[in-house]
DNA sequence: TTGCGTGCAAAGGTTTTGCATGGCA
DNA sequence: TGCCATGCAAAACCTTTGCACGCAA
């Protein structure tokens, strides 16, 4: 999307090593502070919060505003657009927090039929169900 | 849900009125601060994240927390349940933000798909599918 | 009168910006 | 060398909390 020119720097291969060890999970800033900080070589606020703005414009990231906290999470989605997974879904239980991933060829369909149908691109990839999980609904 | 005891006062109508008045719309926080502040009667910030937390304990109003924005949007859904559209979508346009309501039983069957193949109860009022609008898409 | 509502001030958190330094190409 | 990246400090926001006063019931 954005053609920017991108150094190769140490924290940002760091950074990247990261989000491909912890795939589908939804992290924050202060996550990868606190785990870089534990490991030794702590990496500024800043330069965090640049370099995945910066890889959110590349494709590689995806930025989620979740409901309950009030700070942005990011998933790692990887940079090859082929082999990403597009079929993905998430669901978020309104009450634990856990965050589900799913993957079902007939709630993608709905992709299919907004487009057609109500002419809306669906980015699925950025769109969160919220709901209750099995556990919790129980429990009501 | 919440059954608290609920004073009558001026702040608490003048808000209603304004929610009422500007249906299907996400507002925040500051918008309604500006809005007053501008009407010549302002309300205190700390009154207004108040008044609309105790609405949405009533059921009066949703909140949304949509990406983007760090702040979070509010949205008056009226107060008689009987009355309410519990079938009804919201799709939120990245580059416009353009707010579409969606009325689709087609959507609306994902809802019980979702629950009976995946034991996910779907919150259709607090769930915001992101994609492109038809003039973005074009756009592009 | 009782108790909730209001709003100012202040605190807590997250995210952004300015600027000097350091590192990649 | 030129330009981007880094990270500290500070600022800008959003949201919550404490507290004294005002108003509804």
């Amino acid at each position: 999307m954005a053609e920017k020119s991108t150094y190769k720097t140490k924290q940002r291969e760091e950074l990247i090593s990261y989000l491909e060890a912890t795939p589908a999970t939804h992290i924050t800033v202060s996550d990868v502070c606190d785990y870089f900080k534990a490991k030794g070589k702590p990496i500024g606020t800043t330069t965090v919060y640049r370099q995945l703005e910066k890889m959110v414009d590349e494709g590689l990231v995806q930025k989620y505003i979740l409901d309950g906290k009030a700070s942005a999470c990011f998933e790692y989605t990887g940079g090859d657009s082929n082999n990403r997974d597009v079929s993905c879904f998430h669901c978020k239980c309104e009450k634990c927090g856990k965050l589900i991933h799913l993957h079902c060829d007939e709630i993608a369909a709905i992709e299919a039929h907004l487009y057609e149908h109500h002419n809306f691109k669906l980015n699925p990839l950025r769109t969160v169900f919220y709901g209750l999980c099995e556990e919790c609904a129980k429990a009501v």
